[in-house]
DNA sequence: ATATTTAAATACCAATCGGTAAATAAATAT
DNA sequence: ATATTTATTTACCGATTGGTATTTAAATAT
């Protein structure tokens, strides 16, 4: 028995919370904030506008729990990657996972982060602008994590953590456009591979 | 006095097509495919709906237009860069101008290739799927390119053409997001010069 | 002058957009 | 039993979407 079972006042609710933002997500990562109606929304999400609404709030908010949920659960793994011994490995793992990620199959491909509002009419300026920052948030963490490695040791002291960073999302970025393209996984391997030939480790110069 | 001076039955046009369809090509430049709308076209273009649809068929062909307009314009230069040299210069060349290209200030940022329909509803289906043929397109250019260039012998011979002209297609692609997320050029140039360190030249071995 | 051709302007269309008021149904509290 | 609380359902809202039929205007051809 949860502990949620305690009996609550009113007509129940017949459909799970949890359940249904992950439907919601599903359809926001495919379909992008705009490019997803309420009429696809509830309709896959089997409740009607008025629960919704009673629900969630309105689209937007939807939307940023949909982002929550998403964070939490698909790409928490991104929290885990700077927990790495090494600046290598952080980004090895960093662009590893991704390239497993993005083309996963059992969800959309690619980052909804990184799509799901790139373009969009102005009416949508603050889901775009929301979303900037969480592509700039996980930059910064990788930054961060790289200065930690700079006073380590295990990264080159004439390398740029700051920029490293860029580079490193810069790359997730496109990883993340080239899945939605039709990319393979092992394509993207390649392609993680390829960046990481050039990494600046303490005993190479990065010249 | 221009070769279409002609005298042509019926009313004159009283706008210019090609200035037209430079408006257009900003709009959906900056707000993608869907993004864009009829009112804010023709808002923008000083024509109303009846005139825009004569000119240009649809929404759909607007675009197509506009597509058009954007890849002998300006995005000409790609086909420029394939005509470099070498394979590094090549590479070079592409991603030092995609940094400037991306990022400067008298057009949108970004590219209307990589992010005009990523992610959008259904009926945007086939627009989204044309800019994927285009950005395939590019790329192939680019290994066709390293693929003679293994031949010619400036490409290290175990070098992946297909798998480089990937690789700098995503980062176009990342620095396409990056630009519409804000970074500045030098940024950018800094992503380039961190993405050539590790080019497989001819006398280099690439692992 | 008149007919013909083409474009512009006004007014409109059905469909869809996100969002909600009002009525009904299902639970608990008293 | 009744009141209260909360959720679901139906029906609707104004605004906007892409797209057009109709009328009017401006040019050339005869």
């Amino acid at each position: 028995m949860s502990i949620n079972d305690k009996k609550l006042r009113g007509r129940p609710r017949v459909f799970d919370m949890d359940e249904a933002l992950d439907k919601a997500l599903a359809i926001f990562w495919k379909r992008g904030y705009e490019g997803a109606s309420l009429a696809e929304l509830t309709e896959t999400l089997g409740i009607n506008k008025p629960s919704l609404y009673a629900a969630f709030g309105n689209k937007e908010e939807l939307f940023k729990k949909s982002l929550s949920r998403y964070t939490a659960g698909p790409v928490a793994f991104v929290k885990d990657v700077i927990n790495e011994p090494t600046a290598f490995k952080v980004a090895e793992r960093f662009l590893l996972n991704a390239a497993e990620f993005l083309t996963a199959a059992n969800h959309p491909k690619g980052c909804m982060i990184v799509q799901a509002a790139l373009s969009s009419g102005e009416s949508s300026d603050i889901v775009k602008d929301l979303l900037i920052q969480y592509r700039y948030a996980y930059e910064q963490q990788l930054a961060a994590r790289f200065e930690k490695a700079q006073i380590d040791g295990d990264l080159a002291s004439d390398a740029n953590p700051k920029s490293l960073a860029k580079y490193l999302a810069t790359l997730h970025q496109g990883m993340s456009v080239q899945a939605t393209s039709g990319a393979s996984k092992d394509e993207l391997f390649e392609i993680a591979k390829l960046a990481l030939k050039n990494w600046p480790n303490k005993n190479k110069s990065s010249n």
